[in-house]
DNA sequence: TTTGTCGGAGTGTCCGACAATTGCACAAAT
DNA sequence: ATTTGTGCAATTGTCGGACACTCCGACAAA
């Protein structure tokens, strides 16, 4: 049976405006008409063109700057990537999977980054290292148990790295593996203090890059890498146990 | 300036419901408790909380079975990657970018696939060959003109592969890739009439991943991509164009 | 030039209301 | 006994109107 049913009016709404975004019709950057206009142009209440654009909101085609009028917007690699994150760990997505994928994209953004990086990303990367030195020797001093400051320059490096990469189909791939990879990090670092490790593989990998070696970079990457599937193994935790939801219910 | 606002309250009724499900207060399946109910606890108007649920909603946490109570849900692989291409393609990606990724991706499915794939699957593909197989023949003899068939097979081709690496991450990364290839395939294929040949690949392909040979399915899947690749640039289209929008408005 | 005031525009939130549909229990019919 | 019809309660979808609050530009005052 076709399973015949008509949308509500709200998706109905959300479906128009969002064929004017896609047709170029409304650009990005453009306010979007008020909630008054809309409601007349599509012959309905108000309410209802609400409803419609919370879901353009959700959806991050729009941005809303304070109380004022919202304006057409690309959605963020962060948007996409929390709703994703949510997707793969209501899934019950184990570590395994995580480790896998993430085994391939990050020495494939290396090696492209290794070829597309330009001298403000390298020298962001140094200033990333240079924090990362004092945060280390705070750790290890034991002057500072800030666990997530290092756990943020971590994911930091990354993120450059993924910019650098000029690949934004990756950028977009990364994001939410790095972010699921935090808790274990919180867990597992602590436990096994390998920051000098990490931090020794992200300045060879700095070297990669500033001589262009793609190569170098790539298996560079992959040592940090091993170093954390080890750790999760270490630390007695099992690959094939879905990661643990609450733990990202921020 | 630390910059301070508060977020509407539609948003806090959206976040507090969000950790609910992340938390696992709400499961998977239940009903969502009645907009009244959750008005009443959360001490705010109806219309308030109806907006809040607008944003799960397009979120994918819940789903609407006709005008019936809404249930709790994780969020669907394709609701991601339609956000994700829209996402891209407002973006400006560009082919390139595309190809990188996929380049990257798609032979590590087949991979793991090698790995991973189990009779029932092997059994779809093999469908899907024979299907392609009927869809050739009547492509090659002019007695249809039916290019979305093909586009349609060779698509969930790469969807059962992924399906098999047993990868929930890849699974999500591939999507919106493929996703983004349909159209440039549409325009790429009739011109070229390479049918036969990503046909052979896939029988090629469908018997490495029988024998679990994972190298061999790998280099496999590199061939038809490389062939997409070429004829992008035969058809006189720029890799560093971005996509156009306009061919993804369904 | 800066600061204070004022009104208009627009969003955020609330209230109340009603139609349409679903779910369920119960009676009626085959 | 299973199916079919009926009535009622619950819930969502949509509507109309209302008001507070914020942002913004204009204009006056220091």
């Amino acid at each position: 049976m076709p399973r015949l049913e008509r949308s509500p009016t709200y998706r109905l709404v959300f479906d128009a405006i969002e064929r004017r975004i896609l047709g170029g019709h409304l650009k990005i950057g453009d306010p979007l008409p008020t909630e008054m206009e809309l409601a007349e142009q599509f012959g309905v209440n108000r309410s209802t063109v609400r409803e419609g654009i919370r879901l353009l909101e959700q959806e991050g085609l729009i941005t809303r700057d304070g109380g004022k009028r919202p304006r057409i917007s690309a959605p963020q690699y962060k948007d996409l990537a929390s709703a994703a994150s949510r997707a793969l760990v209501l899934h019950a997505v184990t570590f395994r999977e995580l480790w896998e994928a993430s085994m391939l994209i990050e020495p494939a953004t290396a090696e492209l980054a290794a070829m597309n990086i330009d001298p403000v990303e390298l020298e962001r990367l140094a200033d990333n290292i240079r924090a990362m030195e004092t945060a280390v020797a705070d750790l290890e001093s034991g002057a500072s148990f800030d666990v997530e400051a290092f756990v943020t320059l971590d994911r930091r490096f990354h993120e450059i790295l993924a910019e650098a990469s000029k690949n934004r189909v990756l950028m977009l791939a990364h994001e939410p593996v790095t972010t699921l990879f935090i808790p274990a990090g919180r867990i597992i670092l602590p436990r096994l203090k390998t920051w000098r490790r990490v931090l020794d593989a992200h300045r060879v990998i700095h070297g990669y890059l500033a001589a262009h070696d793609a190569a170098g970079a790539r298996e560079w990457m992959r040592k940090p890498m091993d170093d954390f599937r080890r750790g999760y193994a270490l630390t007695g935790l099992d690959f094939d146990t879905p990661l643990d939801a609450a733990a990202y219910a921020r």
